[in-house]
RNA sequence: UGCGCCGUGGAGCAGCGGUUAGCUCGCCAGGCUCAUAACCUGGAGGUCGCAGGUUCGAUUCCUGUCGGCGCAACCA
């Protein structure tokens, strides 16, 4: 029996000190996208989320709330899950990694490489800052004082941890770079990597001496792995490394890690080389995406903008819309902006004034003029809306390039400039509200290709927002023919067998409640 | 200081060695009336930060410069 192909994707684990913040839904949404793609095209998906738990900072955090970090870290874990659930994002799983799967996986790997002899023990002395209870750096020390405590004084600490002897691995990694020239995307992210790495890379600690929180090194019970040799691990815990091996095999490698851009030397330097002390496969893809920032704020009444809850806009114009904007305003793989009017205008525009017009202003006509049921279907030329559309299936194979590496910003505006467009334009050539007076049977074939029209319009936005393109779906009775949950990208160019179109959207008086109600900016004009 | 990014019509962004520099919003004029005062057509508005260089030709490549910004080993 043919196995599906498999996709696995994986986002960054996040640290529960806080809240999910806009940032880090920017990615999980982006990931989301791309999950919800691969899987309508009948790829066998693995979409992996998680928390990052077992931090210094996270257990810090516990203790001035009076809390026991592991009840701390739970409530977070069903927190940053209910914003994702919220998101509509799809994940198959989700990891905190203080779990008992991560823990083994984490011991397992460790080991690995240290009988590898890639680890050693080494007597490490650095400042250190009993405000922030960590070590400084050279660079972080400002005028010999540490800027987040200047009342304090940097005393020097001498400590024995282990190191990862990272340096070792330095032409490895360059010949992984060019045997897997697009492991690290985009391009310049790649550079930067290239340049690092040829620079010359630090062996780098791994371990932390007196620490309760976190994950016993397995072989000196004394130190506790710290951060990245914990957290990256949870890519391969996740999926069964040291405790479902069959599993692992199954899924691992993964297709894509999608993470931040300033977390890309871990994943593209000291990952791969972690893997291969541990004898495991490379990742295909690592992309390290951009960072969404917040406009300075207008020299208005709302003076300090600071980044909101995610939850607020969700819960105030929905979590599709949401997904739009970042989608469509940010590019995934550089920088974007966030701004409370620039949403309102991207929704206005594109969401209300077209998709959502669209949709109400074919399903009124439907309605008005058929009563719902337009006939006949099979034997018209439902193709006629595609002439506003020139080339059409290489359109469909273009966008399904795009969404496929991340360009979604250029993928939403090509169906935007080329497909919803041209629908409306469609509407404007044929007239059918004028073409009913005269020649009704004008009238319901231009109607049919506009539903035809809707229905491609559904299948190509269905991994940007799932919920807006099933309503759009399943405004005609087109599931009857055809399953919306298996369609694809290449369905977009199959007209189904369908011989009477029927509405099935919910009315109310007559009408279809409006998909996406405008968002007025100006207050009412006159109150009295 | 190191690395990187940006500077394109009023605003926000695309673009990229070569026909009339695109898109959204706003503005003006017209059309239409099915629709969420929406949709369609047309128009005004840019010497593509500045100065050099490469080239037959640069907004697009290189150098410098001014201005804005991000990151810098554990914050997406």
């Amino acid at each position: 029996m043919s196995e599906a192909p498999r996709f696995y994707i994986t986002t960054a684990i996040d640290y529960p000190n806080s809240r999910p913040h806009i940032g880090t839904a920017f990615e999980k949404i982006g990931a989301d996208v791309q999950a919800r793609f691969q899987r309508m095209q009948g790829k066998s998906v693995h979409f992996q989320m998680g928390n990052d738990e077992n931090t210094i900072k996270v257990s810090q955090r516990a203790g001035e709330l009076g809390q026991d970090p592991q009840a701390y870290v739970n409530d977070m874990a069903q927190q940053f899950q209910a914003v994702w659930a919220a998101l509509k994002i799809s994940n198959d799983d989700f990891i905190q990694t203080t779990e008992e799967r991560h823990r083994i996986g984490c011991q397992k790997f460790i080991q690995a490489v240290y009988d590898a002899g890639d680890i050693y023990k080494k007597a490490y002395s650095s400042q250190y800052c009993d405000g922030c209870e960590e070590f400084k750096t050279e660079r972080d020390i400002v005028e010999g004082k540490c800027p987040n405590h200047p009342q304090r004084t940097l005393r020097v600490v001498e400590e024995e941890n282990y190191f990862f002897r990272l340096s070792a691995f330095q032409d490895r990694l360059l010949a992984l770079y060019q045997s897997q020239p697009d492991f690290i995307q985009p391009e310049t992210r790649r550079n930067e990597i290239l340049s690092l790495v040829t620079t010359g890379l630090q062996d780098v600690s791994i371990s932390r001496k007196g620490f309760d929180w976190g994950i016993k090194v397995p072989f000196d019970p004394e130190q506790t792995i710290y951060v990245w040799f914990d957290a990256l691990l949870n890519y391969i815990t996740a999926v069964g490394y040291g405790t479902d091996d069959e599993r692992f095999q199954r899924i691992w490698p993964a297709d894509f890690h999608v993470i931040g851009k300033d977390i890309t030397r871990f994943h593209c330097a000291l990952w791969p080389a972690m893997l291969m002390s541990a004898k495991l496969p490379m990742p295909k893809h690592v992309l390290g995406h951009g960072f969404v920032y917040f406009k300075g704020a207008k020299a208005s009444k709302s003076a300090a903008e600071k980044p909101r809850d995610p939850m607020d806009y969700i819960a105030e114009h929905g979590a599709e819309p949401f997904r739009y904007y970042f989608m469509r305003e940010c590019p995934f793989g550089g920088d974007g902006n966030f701004s409370e009017e620039r949403f309102i205008e991207v929704y206005n525009a594109d969401l209300a004034n077209n998709l959502g017009n669209l949709y109400s202003r074919t399903l009124t006509m439907c309605l008005k003029y058929f009563d719902g049921t337009l006939t006949g279907a099979l034997e018209t030329d439902r193709t006629a809306w595609v002439a506003e559309c020139p080339n059409f299936p290489q359109l469909v194979q273009d966008l399904g390039g795009l969404v496929g590496s991340f360009q979604y910003n250029v993928a939403l505006q090509k169906i935007w400039l080329e497909v919803l467009d041209a629908s409306n334009r469609y509407i404007q050539a044929t007239q059918p509200f004028r073409v009913i007076k005269t020649d009704p049977d004008a009238c319901r074939v231009a109607l049919l290709n506009v539903a035809e029209s809707m229905r491609v319009l559904a299948i190509l936005i269905k991994p940007f927002m799932p919920a807006t393109a099933e309503r759009f779906f399943r405004a005609f009775n087109w599931d009857d023919v055809q399953a919306w949950e298996t369609v694809s990208y290449a369905d977009a160019l199959v007209r189904p067998e369908l011989s009477e179109i029927q509405v099935r959207a919910q009315i109310s008086d007559g009408k279809p409640a409006p998909l996406f109600p405008k968002i007025e900016v100006e207050p009412p004009a006159t109150r009295s």
